[in-house]
DNA sequence: TTGCTTATTGGTCGCACACTCAATAGTGTC
DNA sequence: GACACTATTGAGTGTGCGACCAATAAGCAA
């Protein structure tokens, strides 16, 4: 009289199976947090034993930073491809900054909050996001320093600005779990402010709208 | 042959005895980090047995945001006293900085971000947090307006400024956990750049010897 | 088909946790 | 000195966790 139904095993390649977890893993780390990274949770998620998850990671905390990174990563890739289509740099970091103001970016925040905190724990997530931080600012500096190559705008070390605006983006993601309505634009704009700062562009460059080719209007 | 002599029992007044709970879990908070506020963990700090702890907090949450709250305040009061003594506001904002460099400075750090992820899932401290930021936001509000008025600097709207001030300061702290060292002067002085451009006031003039008194000199 | 490798199961173990509660013993009051 | 109040103890309950491991069966190769 057993409820489940004796599920027929279903077996996979070690690398099929391992990326099953991870996938999993990154998208629990996601919506519900670092924490709920169990082993239990993540094989209910995959409909498979408890056991199976140990098999392919010993300690759960290399699973936690497996998912962290891979998480981060795919973040990182949807809001700052490294193969940038056409454009201007000053198009693609406009477009960069539009793409961290929806409340979808609100997940990533908490992520990265998530996953600071934890990192005072766990010594291998802590080289992950050591590792991630190089990545997005790595990422941000090789735009950086494209559009002063190409004089769209200015800058003596991109991966010293790149770091200034990732100051700001941090210091406004740490409000993800909080409030963050009515916040005057003089503060939700901080990011793009300090970008047009240190790079020597007019006040509006890169607001979404303006960067993608019509003049520079007011900021909204 | 037990290996514990029986303690004397030691009955003190519901006032003393919570504000002594209180007391060690922000210790231990600010220590060790907010999770590891458990029942036993503070009993033992006080060498009661756990079931005291939960007649004064009947759910640990309360105890937890209750413990982050009195931490936070009086981390507040070091760095920023509510009642200044005498001296300009541009020296008490200079002091101010000065202090937010050392590694005194990491621990708070770290306590800010386990609340504002630990937040995420515990109502009562998400309230706490936000309550402990509307009051560093005031106390440095409060400190630039008095500056403002007395015409040290200027500023439209010491709310937003302060604001400003502290989303810098959040976003350098957040790297409390990983590395900060080898992190150029640009960077860890963002928050006083920042003061010093938004309040209208030479470079290094918030340097905290300048400030002093004497005339300013180049920022190190 | 037979047999081997190993992915997967299914259960167990010990631990730490929050929470509950009747029994106990300080402490002030009458 | 007896009593009432209640702060405090001490033991227990149930839950969820990571880790461990022998037994099982899927799939590949001979």
């Amino acid at each position: 009289m057993s409820s489940s139904v004796q599920r027929k095993r279903i077996r996979k390649t070690p690398e099929a199976r391992r990326a099953e977890i991870v996938d999993a893993a990154a998208a629990v780390a996601l919506a519900e947090g670092l924490e709920s990274l169990t082993l239990r949770r993540i094989a209910e998620e995959l409909a498979v034993q408890p056991g199976l998850i140990s098999h392919y990671f010993p300690s759960v905390e290399e699973l936690v930073a497996e998912a962290f990174g891979t998480a981060a990563g795919a973040e990182l890739d949807g809001l700052l491809p490294a193969d940038r289509g056409p454009g201007t740099a000053t198009a693609h970091l406009a477009a960069f900054f539009a793409r961290t103001e929806g409340p979808a970016y609100d997940a990533i925040s908490r992520l990265w909050i998530n996953a600071r905190h934890l990192s005072r724990y766990r010594p291998l997530l802590r080289d992950r996001v050591a590792r991630q931080e190089g990545a997005w600012r790595g990422r941000l500096a090789e735009l950086l320093g494209e559009g002063a190559e190409r004089g769209e705008f200015r800058t003596d070390d991109p991966g010293v600005t790149a770091v200034q605006i990732l100051v700001v983006l941090d210091g406004l993601a740490v409000y993800a779990n909080t409030d963050t309505t009515d916040r005057p634009a003089a503060i939700s704009r901080m990011a793009v402010t300090t970008a047009e700062r240190e790079l020597g562009l007019a006040h509006g460059a890169l607001t979404s709208g303006a960067a993608a080719g019509r003049q520079a209007g007011p900021a909204t």
